[in-house]
DNA sequence: GCGGCGAACG
DNA sequence: CGTTCGCCGC
């Protein structure tokens, strides 16, 4: 089973890169991000004309989220409240950032994380206040088997950026980064393309500005996390980097997991 | 001698458009409206490199002119000033809407007559004014062989638009047909177009809106004038309706004057 | 319906 | 740098 997550900076506007990409790389499931649409204004037929089913959880202009599935997803979720309730959520699910569903025993959360603009910033405290919803959220699933992936907005290591940056860098400040170990890591879960790879220069986002894709000013913001159950069953990690090289891309680029079919018993 | 008028909507979005069509149709003067570009960001070198001079007036966002010449052209004024000076003209040169140039002994006006908005507002009263001082440009042109052109944003007669039209609708009211009858025609300038074709149903602009194109729902508001002594060398008077047809079109399609060379005596 | 622009966001 | 929007103009 393949499970892709792909950034596409607006789904209408990237709609025939992200189809040619589906019908030449058929994952089983592909996890969008900002879609940038309403779900009233989805383009559902190119992706159900491909034979896909879409699940999606989105809003004008900003963020949304999609999960595009060859197979019917089962217990499919919108935002955090369905698992936690109202009350600890309070406005963190005004933004369309997150969207979950199960495919046979593999549950797949899709995730936009805040970008949080500046440090310090009052995004900066919403990306924070977030996470620390993330990590309960995260805390409350009970499923073994486990893929947690999206735009997580932050380098987890130094060997995730071009350059050496800044602490005070938007997307590798300590406290962001602290905030998504704990979110993340520290449930158990493992960032699988650090699995198989361990050397640096491998990134999933580099900056339109400055020809920052032709320089390869990047950065690896893009993730897919394995509860243990899964990691072992991963069989590889890779970053397709094709489509960051059309006409009109994303900024971001597909990051796409291997997982094999779990042994009969 | 071939001269085309075409308001592109947008010369630097309709570059590929105009200058295809160019080197198809290489017409010896093209005469652009609604360039809506400054001179310092006018795309010249897309003209020079096919061999064209480039005269421009323009400014951002709205209005602007430009002549495209195969041979260069001389006396090339803008604006009505050039002719009238200062204190007739006001504001009327506030806009960028005249170019003007010479060609061996045709003289050319290119002209983006205001659109008015609607009958009975100030930008209607503004067009009026605009007609009014350009039969008096006009009035002081000595030239002997005038091609006067552009887009007039009004239909001469009923046969110039798809429909019957209420006499209060902009670009069909009877006192701006009478302004540019007065402006243009009165001084024995004739309509081109309608020396060679009296049909209804030719049409050089169609709305963006409701399918204008598809449902040929036109209006005939784009015309080259020629002075006697020019209409006696025209041997024809084309719509080339295939730019409208394309994919990103202009709203408005080129219209082509066939003039003879004069007879040497 | 499509141009242009400026502002917000990333 | 590239997306979205709202606004203006036609």
């Amino acid at each position: 089973m393949q499970i892709a997550t792909w950034n596409v900076n607006s789904v209408r506007t990237r709609l025939g890169i992200v189809t040619d990409w589906l019908q030449r790389q058929p994952v089983d499931v592909l996890c969008l991000q900002e879609t940038k649409v309403t779900d009233e204004q989805f383009p559902r037929s190119a992706f159900t004309d491909l034979g896909y089913e879409v699940y999606i959880s989105g809003q004008k202009s900003y963020n949304g989220v999609a999960l595009i599935s060859r197979q019917p997803l089962t217990n499919v979720s919108v935002g955090f409240a369905g698992i936690l309730g109202a009350e600890p959520v309070g406005d963190l699910d005004e933004q369309k950032r997150v969207i979950s569903g199960q495919l046979g025993d593999v549950s797949i959360i899709n995730l936009y994380v805040p970008n949080g603009s500046e440090v310090g910033s009052e995004k900066y405290h919403y990306k924070l206040r977030w996470l620390e919803l993330l990590r309960q959220y995260l805390t409350a699933q009970s499923d073994k088997s486990l893929c947690v992936c999206g735009d997580f907005n932050i380098a987890l290591e130094a060997i995730d950026i071009h350059t050496k940056k800044k602490d005070d860098h938007i997307m590798y400040s300590p406290i962001e980064r602290a905030a998504l170990k704990s979110a993340v890591l520290d449930l158990g879960l493992k960032d699988v393309f650090r699995h198989f790879v361990t050397e640096p220069g491998h990134y999933s986002w580099w900056d339109y500005r400055q020809g920052g894709y032709s320089r390869n000013r990047g950065w690896r913001i893009d993730h897919l996390y394995l509860s243990p159950e899964l990691i072992d069953r991963a069989t590889g990690c890779t970053i397709d980097k094709a489509p960051r090289e059309l006409e009109q891309p994303s900024d971001h680029t597909p990051v796409i997991v291997e997982i094999e079919q779990p042994v009969l018993t």
